[in-house]
DNA sequence: TCTTTACATTTGTTGAAACAACATCTGCGC
DNA sequence: GCGCAGATGTTGTTTCAACAAATGTAAAGA
């Protein structure tokens, strides 16, 4: 029997193999990031609000003085998030980051990490590469980069185009 | 560069093979499994909803007449819940699952699936297994086989006793 | 029996995700 | 210039997840 069929005490095969694929997707995608989620919020962060963070960051240290713009962010994040408005909201009550408001363009605001908010990501940066070594450090780099290229390959859907004539 | 990395533009390159494998999987997951979200909201259910209305109608064909203790239902289900009451509560307001206190030992609820509980699973296992399908039915046989095998080998920890005499 | 311990589920509360409607603003075509 | 389409954020509302504490029940031990 499978793993992850002892794992759910699920008595009855799967129905297919592309469905035993997603339960393991998911199983393993919620077991692993939630321990990301319990680490990051011992920092008071959310995934989301640390990806956020991690933009910026990114931004921050290519100059770019300003910041981000919100669809920039939402557009980079891992997750797509609907609602990068109070989600930045939260980071500034937080003191971590700051919205400017562009004057060429007055619907667009520009979002930028503050000294805080660079103090708790390099903070955070040793124990998060840690969790992610202890995860998947037993995986081989032939299995990494098999497991990279089969998830890719997952997303990748072959053009619905079906010709139903 | 990388195809994650030109989804999400990021410019500088990951900082560990872990972390993109980390990446790819939360992505992966957040993209296929958002379809099934979208599927399931059409009928009314949640994604946990679902998944315990499955486990339910499992132990209805075991002919499990009296149904699934709660604590059961929370052992069986893909992603871990804390809260089965309310989740069941919700399947209790639209009539799908059913409540009895077990006699023997009051501390426990068994819950059984009803009829229009079933008859709706029915009437959503075509498309469910059209949708699994069409996220991964570009895969090969051994493709498939493959990502099982890696996803459950990425759930193993490699026991943590590590010797730091 | 009486107390203590452990168990199964429920409730209270907080926080955040999801979706839709709503401004606000820019720029283009007329 | 004027008005309209499209883009950008914001707000309102509902629903659900997460965590902690409490309730009620059974079993074990003195």
């Amino acid at each position: 029997m499978a793993p992850l069929r002892q794992e759910i005490n699920k008595r009855d095969p799967f129905e297919s193999p592309e469905q035993e694929v997603f339960l393991n997707l998911v199983r393993t995608q919620s077991m692993l990031a939630g321990e990301f989620f319990a680490l990051f919020k011992k920092h008071g962060l959310s995934e989301a609000g640390y990806n956020v963070l991690r933009i910026l960051r990114g931004a921050h240290l290519q100059k770019k003085a300003r910041g981000v713009r919100s669809s920039e962010i939402a557009g980079q994040m891992v997750v797509r998030v609907p609602d990068v408005t109070r989600l930045v909201d939260r980071l500034v009550d937080k003191g971590l980051v700051e919205r400017t408001r562009c004057t060429d363009d007055r619907r667009v605001v520009y979002v930028a990490i503050t000294r805080p908010g660079l103090k708790l990501l390099d903070k955070m940066d040793a124990p998060v590469l840690a969790l992610h070594r202890a995860q998947l450090g037993h995986l081989s780099e032939r299995e990494l980069a098999s497991l990279n290229k089969l998830l890719e390959k997952a997303r990748r859907r072959p053009d619905a185009t079906n010709g139903q004539a």
